[in-house]
DNA sequence: TTGACGATTGGTACTTTATTGCATTCGGTA
DNA sequence: TACCGAATGCAATAAAGTACCAATCGTCAA
């Protein structure tokens, strides 16, 4: 199961890069690891907050940072606002809704494969992209108030 | 010259959409069409107040929202928290910076060029797409500290 | 197993980005 | 040129994220 992939992942890098395996981290990672869309650290936060209290957003925000300095998660591109965060830090795209914002994985893992250059012809160098598929998520086509 | 362009296309969908072109709606789109990166709304308001005095922070604000609906600019998907507008409304991969954030269109804008399906197998409805390739500018590359 | 040390956390305050409400002013039409 | 709804500016507020610092915890060596 992914949760747990993720949770051996977590402690086998946190005892490599000489870094604390604390209960807050292991916190955060289950709650992202354990959801099938792609939450913002906020949404996050009210997940741990059930779960943990006396979780403060602060940690969840910091924690977050850390995990992607270790390559642990990836935050979503998207056009919202706010960062989303994806435990599955393999390249593939994503759906967003328009409407409420949602970020899911787009079921056919392969589309949108591509292989930029590592260099432009600007001198910009290229380490990763995104696809973002842009759209309305069943649920909002529905009922378009939420 | 885009500029002129988008002016006159202000001036076009303004009129047949019953729209009152104000003056900050043309400078709004005089300073985004006038740069070749892609700005947040501060960056703009920025620029427009040296431009015009007494223009106001929440009017930027307004008036690209007015505009993302009108079609005549588009926000940009990136990792960064914040809203990138770009007043080409085509579709064409982004740049982004990921030490200073800058925003830029791709040399090609042929690459990533893809064909989603309307519908996913979920019953989410595709209307749009974006290519984003991430990395390091040259500036960047040359003196990460800004 | 314990003690010490540096890393991490929680809480608060603050910044940045964006939105809302409302009185005033303005653009477009008759 | 006067009217009316739309748009603006200002101030207040909300939402998202960051910085600071004292208190606590995880890790490692003895």
């Amino acid at each position: 199961m992914f949760k747990q992939k993720k949770q051996q992942e977590l402690r086998e890098i946190c005892k490599s890069r000489g870094v604390s395996l604390t209960p807050q981290r292991q916190a955060v990672m289950r709650a992202l690891a354990a959801r099938r869309d792609h939450p913002t650290a906020d949404q996050l936060y009210e997940d741990l907050c059930r779960q943990m209290p006396g979780m403060s957003r602060t940690t969840v925000y910091r924690v977050l940072e850390t995990f992607e300095k270790l390559g642990l998660v990836r935050k979503v591109d998207s056009r919202a606002s706010k960062a989303h965060y994806d435990a599955d830090t393999t390249l593939h795209p994503h759906l967003v809704c328009l409407n409420c914002g949602k970020v899911v994985d787009y079921q056919d893992r392969e589309f949108g494969h591509l292989e930029p250059p590592v260099f432009t012809d600007d001198g910009f160098q290229i380490v990763d992209y995104a696809v973002t598929l842009v759209g309305f998520c069943r649920q909002c086509r529905q009922d378009p108030n939420n």
